[in-house]
DNA sequence: TAAAAATACTCCATAGGTATTTTAT
DNA sequence: ATAAAATACCTATGGAGTATTTTTA
């Protein structure tokens, strides 16, 4: 068995074709085909159904290309060290995100990155938790920021890292003027436009409503924060998220006003989860020391200062 | 690099010895040489300091050979992983065992090894609780059963199988007569064979004492319970040890008497540790599942059914 | 026909073997 | 002299390339 045929099975696992596979490997068809064969044979089993197109992985195929990607991945892990070692840490950390996580994220990333100038970052954004779960166990990210239920935390490592807070976010005009704050009771009477309900954030706005007995209804429902920005701008909605992407920071000074959700005040901990088999590969620890030096429960906290501009403000 | 590679390195690593390494991995000692060299080019960096012999691993050598062991143990766990599917769990489980846990030991170790037939078990025994960890910890064991206190389970997953419970054995004319229970200080008083004060157990056992003011200074200090158990038999000494080797199980009914150590009673919790980056091997995974179907913390607990003879004996 | 994977074949890089040398004890 | 590792040199396995075939859509 060698690392290279690991490499051509995992990249036929992800590509679901043979030749794609070669281009990514940059060995011929041919080759590819015939390093997969032979790690078949090796093992005495087959692992990819194809009769004359890629046709999926068999049974042991689906078992086997989690054992390989970890296997590559403590590979790389292993040369990453090396470099580590000598000119510090580098390498790629690949880093997956939760879909209302960008504040925290872009902090940590800054942080890492001014600290080890040699290290890259592959992001991929806007994970539901579930899915950012099944990247981190299957060996294909390194590390992950989002939500995480207490119950989903076997086999990972999870450092909690802020509370997130939810507020509500409008043009002055739809709310009471005067006000410091606002009730879910009170918020569920404004036109809303909201995340989907595939999302974790809007599960926990779901979940205040209805212990108020409230079904919401959102007049407009939105798949990223971006476009709830959009919406809320336009002055026509109000939205509800977290305090860390919706409160204004000044830089986008368009009059709107963010109000704290009470009654109850609901918080979501977002954690830095990490395999606990990747752990201990140089970028990774890099990574964690380096989030949980941020202290970002105060850096991130509510309520923060708004219309200061410039950025997050620590606070004492 | 090449898995071979690798298993050069580790072997001469393990034999301090090029030569024996090479015996080891079944291949002449140049093609060893040449393998370890091929490695230490690729990485750019000297794992081995060798003038004209072996003289130990250079820092990052120390550094890279637990890499090294882990990719190996997990291309090892792949392999397993096919055949687990096909033929059942099969391949060799190394196991540690601390020097007082053997009837656990043998008790999972039964139970596996007749659920799973095919599968091997290597045993190294009288391990201490740090040479335990420092063993998970490097890859060099898949799972251990011993004493392990909370703060060192860092990167280890742990699964509490029984409580120990220390008792007093001596002949019958050292110990007052009709008595069923005997106290530290009491205990104190009688001519003592103990383990020697780097075990944990020992330890536990001056904690004890301790806690009555009292230092003890036993006669004999022995390495191994099999050694404890041959003094007392003799009938000129007492010994404290857990209730699970020195209890009279019939065997060997020689006419000792064990009384548990009141005032505290004392414990200490045995439990199954694995690496965490192991756990998903399939002959780990199937050990685990193996000692926590076994309720040993009902078989193994104190009091016992003395004198009933043939083992544990579970209790509803 | 086009597309996808396997087969045929050639080539050469390299892992591994044996024999030998180098160097220190 | 002995032991330990490196070096020299040879062999052959097998990984990778190009060209081609097979099979289905």
């Amino acid at each position: 068995m060698q690392f290279r045929q690991l490499e051509y099975f995992v990249a036929v696992a992800d590509e679901h074709h043979f030749a794609r596979a070669a281009d990514k490997c940059f060995v011929s068809q041919p080759a590819l085909s015939a390093g997969i064969a032979k790690l078949e044979d090796e093992l005495g089993v087959a692992l990819i159904n194809r009769v004359h197109a890629f046709e999926g992985l068999t049974p042991e195929g689906e078992r086997l290309v989690g054992w390989a990607r970890r296997i590559l991945a403590e590979h790389d892990a292993l040369k990453a060290e090396v470099s580590a070692m000598q000119t510090g840490v580098g390498g790629t950390l690949r880093l997956g995100v939760g879909p209302t996580t960008a504040a925290a994220a872009v902090t940590v990333i800054r942080a890492f990155c001014a600290r080890h100038p040699l290290a890259h970052v592959r992001l991929s954004e806007h994970l539901s938790a579930p899915e950012l779960q099944r990247r981190l166990r299957g060996f294909e990210l390194d590390a992950g920021i989002g939500y995480l239920s207490p119950g989903d935390q076997d086999g990972l490592h999870v450092l909690p890292l802020y509370e997130e807070r939810y507020v509500l976010a409008a043009s002055p005009e739809l709310l009471p003027a005067g006000a410091t704050q606002i009730g879910w009771a009170d918020a569920a009477r404004l036109p809303l436009v909201l995340l989907n309900e595939r999302m974790r954030v809007r599960q926990a706005i779901d979940d205040a409503f209805a212990a108020h007995g409230i079904e919401i209804d959102p007049q407009v429902v939105a798949e990223s924060v971006a476009s709830l920005s959009a919406h809320v701008h336009g002055g026509q909605w109000a939205t509800i998220g977290p305090h860390t992407l919706l409160s204004d920071d000044g830089s986008s000074s368009s009059g709107l006003r963010t109000l704290p959700l009470v009654d109850p005040e609901i918080t979501i901990t977002i954690v830095l989860a990490i395999n606990a088999a990747a752990r201990d590969a140089a970028a990774v620890r890099a990574f964690a020391a380096t989030a949980a030096a941020l202290r970002l429960r105060e850096r991130l906290g509510y309520p923060r200062v708004a219309s200061l501009g410039g950025g997050p403000v620590s606070r004492p």
